[in-house]
DNA sequence: CTGTATGCAAATCATTTGCAGCTTA
DNA sequence: TAAGCTGCAAATGATTTGCATACAG
């Protein structure tokens, strides 16, 4: 939603890198304070509230995918930046992501039979992924 | 997900009234805060705290529903307590229920084209109610 | 009566922010 | 050298909790 202040110029710095390379090798969701604790022996200096900055601007770029645990927490995945959805696995929370063409025939259910039309949806599955069923 | 401890006696009493009542009459989110404001003129006694309480209590017999805003708030919405999910107004901000039989064909082409085996989900939807259309 | 619920105030906890010093380009 | 970052510590703000009192059944 929030994008970076326009014509600002972005620094490819470490912590940045650390960050976006745990998330990539991750492929699942993860708070900030685990992401702190993850790379905190290879990075002494590393503050949390750097890891919230660098989470915000990610999301922000549409490279990382927040949500809020049931805990308060949010939790971040990387992932596409086209309109998509996550495949969560139950079993090892692996994320994939989902395109939505399956849901056009929803939409027009919806109409149908409630008069609702769809603008937007959010969908979150929870299953188990190919590795772990 | 969590239930009152079991063998507990609930009580009806007037908070716990007045924010059910509320909640039916509004079907729409509302937050712990506004919720409090809300009641607060009629109800000159009721403290924050106790909304909370209610909200968790509803929450975990089913009668209400709740999300996390960006705000990094929660709210809550009076719903159904079958599996549904719900379709948000864009608009007026109306919550209505809606059944997820279409979800099915969805399902299957998740195990086709990812081997991805679904067991649960969660949608949310945004459009324009018929009102508001 | 007796178990529950409530109000109040204090305590938590995740997240945010101000600022001076450090980095990246 | 700048414009951007970062660490640190302090500030926020939503939610939770302890406890003595009030209430429902």
């Amino acid at each position: 939603m929030t994008s970076p202040k326009p014509g600002r110029v972005l620094y490819a710095t470490a912590a940045r890198r650390a960050i976006l390379e745990l998330l990539k090798r991750e492929q699942r969701y993860l708070t900030a304070g685990s992401i702190y604790l993850l790379l905190k022996d290879a990075n002494p200096k590393l503050a949390l509230s750097t890891v919230y900055r660098t989470l915000e601007l990610l999301e922000s770029l549409g490279t990382v995918s927040g949500r809020s645990e049931a805990s308060g927490e949010s939790s971040y995945v990387h992932c596409s930046d086209e309109h998509h959805h996550h495949a969560l696995c139950t079993v090892c929370g692996h994320v994939d992501d989902v395109d939505c063409a399956a849901m056009e025939q929803f939409k027009a259910t919806l109409l149908a039979k409630q008069s609702f039309l769809l603008d937007e949806h959010s969908v979150e599955f929870y299953g188990r992924c190919a590795d772990c069923r």
